[in-house]
DNA sequence: TAGATTGTTAATCGATTAACAATC
DNA sequence: TAGATTGTTAATCGATTAACAATC
């Protein structure tokens, strides 16, 4: 095809990112169907995207199909997993053992989620110390110790607005390089770490508002 | 203040109307606090955005402060409930009682949240019939009677990955024009639904390959 | 006043889409 | 071949930020 006249390797987004994810997703499940090949547009459509957006990202990400038959299931699966995947399961941690912490942790062991918990932690010396899921509950004081010990990179907090800062302070401080906040609070930005909110409060708030207009 | 030349209608952005979300969230934590004014960059640092921005997103609610004193506190929380919210309490129906709707009827139930969850549904007949944290549990077929007689607006899906696009059509069909979706999977568009994905795997995937990197 | 802040536009930045030669 | 698809850039679109007169 066309010259290629610099690798150009931007920093890439979060979006492309997060739609990297959703091919993957689209990709598994064309292939559990035997489906051998699809073509950018059907992946677009699949995930809401356009077909010249599939295949700028999959150009990101260096993997190419041909004319003839776009781009091979299997092939292309892989190349996602290559470019967004630890070489092992990758283990995170999660703290808040409440109503959704617990229910998060059940998403997981059914599953759906390619990455998996390696440990939950609460405050509350009620709910530490048993097993929930197969994940056993630690204090906060145990932190430091399991983060370490399972070379933890993600953490995802579940506990209440006004813990949540020093939640995320306590995983920052033992290492954790990346969060996913479902407390309805913004957290401090710390440079290195990566924050993602899940603020369930706030997108209720505007799905209401654009079911309005 | 300078010369005012058309009042320029554009369309909002789920983005503005997120970040209204916000402020109001840390205007009601000021005016706890008793705090009277604020200042564009005082609340700009709250949710890590940038002061012009604040004033930018202000100014198209058409709410206006000084140069002396900033933003009152509580005039300001009252233009952005004028601007977002129904004249009352809006109610929203839940669509799969699992744990994960099960854990979001909690969240309701402490009053975090702005909206009231009128119905709970689910298909399994083992669940309905049922009370959740003061929430009736009903089958799918009651779906049309009670988002008619609630004047439904808003639905949330908190179903499995392979019963979300069902369930949506029936909410859909049953008049609801906004979504929260909690299923790994984007739900085929429908024009005049807003529809919002909450994808925790994605999420989770997004936030491993930045901590990564 | 001097210094800080607001309302508002222009400039900038980044992401998406349109377009098209190369290819099968 | 004719028609469809890919890889790739240019054009477009939209959102954010910089800048500054007006104001207190």
């Amino acid at each position: 095809m066309p010259n290629t006249p610099v690798p150009s390797k931007h920093k890439i987004s979060p979006k492309q990112i997060g739609r990297l994810t959703l091919y993957r997703r689209a990709l598994r499940d064309l292939d559990r169907r035997g489906v051998m090949h699809v073509h950018s547009h059907e992946l677009a459509r699949s995930i809401n995207a356009s077909s010249a957006q599939v295949r700028r990202d999959l150009m990101y990400i260096e993997h190419t199909g041909t004319p003839a038959h776009g781009y091979d299931v299997q092939m292309l699966n892989n190349s996602i997993g290559r470019f967004l995947d630890m070489p092992q399961v990758e283990p995170v941690v999660i703290v808040g053992m409440g109503n959704l912490g617990r229910a998060i942790l059940t998403l997981f062991s059914t599953g759906q989620v390619g990455l998996t918990i390696a440990a939950a932690f609460d405050s509350d010396p009620q709910k530490t110390g048993r097993v929930h899921n197969g994940c056993r509950c630690y204090g906060m004081d145990q932190l430091n110790q399991v983060v370490d010990d399972h070379k933890i990179n993600v953490g995802i907090l579940a506990v209440p607005a006004d813990a949540a800062q020093d939640a995320a302070d306590s995983l920052v401080r033992a290492g954790v390089r990346g969060l996913v906040n479902f407390a309805p609070t913004r957290l401090r930005p710390v440079p290195g770490v990566y924050i993602e909110d899940i603020d369930l409060t706030s997108t209720l708030e505007k799905v209401a508002f654009f079911a309005r207009i």
